[in-house]
DNA sequence: GCGATGCTTCGCCCCCGGCCGAAGCGTTGG
DNA sequence: CCAACGCTTCGGCCGGGGGCGAAGCATCGC
């Protein structure tokens, strides 16, 4: 009777409290330490120290360790694709931790979802780039030829991410909308880059991703909403 | 510290073995009584009961009281969604339960996802629906007008859909596959027009779905890969 | 070398939760 | 009406696993 994959095991890895709060937290997108994570997650470092080797050994978490430092990350996009659709779930259930305010607005505006961007923001992003033939989604998602100069002008060398890495491009499912977002390793670089050029900030600690007023207006610029999409900016 | 759903407890839901196995065997589908599902995650009936009580208050399973029986059914495509991308990831970091066989392959071909088609074939209809532009994905998965007669070739009353619900068309990933295929109420219809046809059979109690040799012959015609896709057909 | 810091391992406690036996409740069928 | 059946509730058992204190290893800085 039991055909398939183990399911159980690893919902049982994310369905204990201390370690899904370290695996939200580490939906930031940084490395953090095993002591940083001991914080979040509010429990003893001895206590986080068996929680994350839990983890690693399941496959949910990578380590990278430095000096007396062991950084700790989500393995991959997947992992990260599949707690945002938990989140959904949750969401949608009722099953909140908190009340929702003003914060919960934002994060649904643009927050981080691992290493890439997520919220209305992102779904703008993307429907934007499958609308003007820059991303083909007919075989599986991949990138065209086609993209108008877009990442150039973002300054993102597209030729250079294909060497780089098999899969460049990605969809998750965004949590607050029901969409698809654009995730890969094409995501991750424009997320940079929206850092780098100073179009939107993070807070400190948190998923959250404000945008300035002039960040908005170039976003919106270079990934023009669609006629049927109600558009995250303003006008 | 705490922002955002609370993913732990939908994951611990998941995370018990019999729940899980209660899951997996929902995911055929069909709607099963509480003594089948007993019988099904290899615990007694009160146990079970106790389980089948968290999972509906934790939304995850829908109840229909029929007489002395109680029909339990997952409560939704989000569901299904959810578990087919844990399977994945199980599957991914080698957390299987049984060693993979034969078996395991005719169910990476085609097999039921809750109410839907799952498996190459279903990712070479989603393929083939896109490409000819009958579903379009530039704003979230939605319905053109155009589709060349298929659905009304296949039998299936697209207009009657659209009234009835109001999402017709969704994304589901796929397990083996990492791809997208067809869910939402459109999905539906199709796997039981397939059935219906005769082109496809189910094995009781199992999620496997065999193609006869000319159900699969019309199901390439109907749905042909692109050029691209490696087709799931012969030739 | 020494101590401080970051992290892990060990040992133990303890509680949560899965499990079943027995009993209770509702429905069906005679 | 009673008996059979499906399912749930209650009570108690028990094991797994999360939790922390204390000790053990590494690494860094001096």
């Amino acid at each position: 009777m039991a055909d398939g994959p183990d399911i159980a095991r690893v919902a049982a890895l994310i369905g204990d409290p201390a370690r899904a709060a370290i695996l939200n937290a580490l939906m930031g997108g940084h490395a953090l330490t095993a002591s940083e994570l001991a914080r979040e997650a509010g429990v003893s470092p001895q206590t986080a120290s068996g929680h994350l080797s839990q983890l690693h050994d399941g496959g949910l978490l990578a380590l990278r360790k430095q000096g007396r430092h062991r950084y700790f990350s989500l393995a991959g996009d997947e992992v990260a694709a599949l707690l945002e659709a938990l989140d959904g779930l949750a969401a949608g259930r009722g099953h909140l931790r908190t009340r929702p305010g003003p914060r919960d607005a934002a994060l649904r505006k643009a927050r981080v979802c691992y290493n890439h961007l997520a919220g209305e923001f992102a779904v703008q992003m993307f429907d934007s780039l499958v609308a003007r033939g820059a991303i083909d989604l007919s075989a599986g998602a991949a990138l065209t030829g086609v993209n108008d100069g877009v990442f150039g002008d973002l300054g993102i060398d597209v030729a250079a991410l294909r060497a780089g890495r098999p899969v460049v491009v990605r969809e998750c499912l965004d949590w607050s909308m029901r969409r698809s977002h654009l995730a890969g390793s094409l995501g991750r670089a424009i997320m940079t880059r929206l850092l780098e050029l100073g179009w939107a900030r993070r807070t400190h600690g948190t998923r959250l991703v404000t945008f300035t007023p002039e960040g908005e207006r170039r976003f919106c610029q270079a990934f023009p909403a669609g006629p049927i999409t109600e558009s995250a900016c303003p006008r």
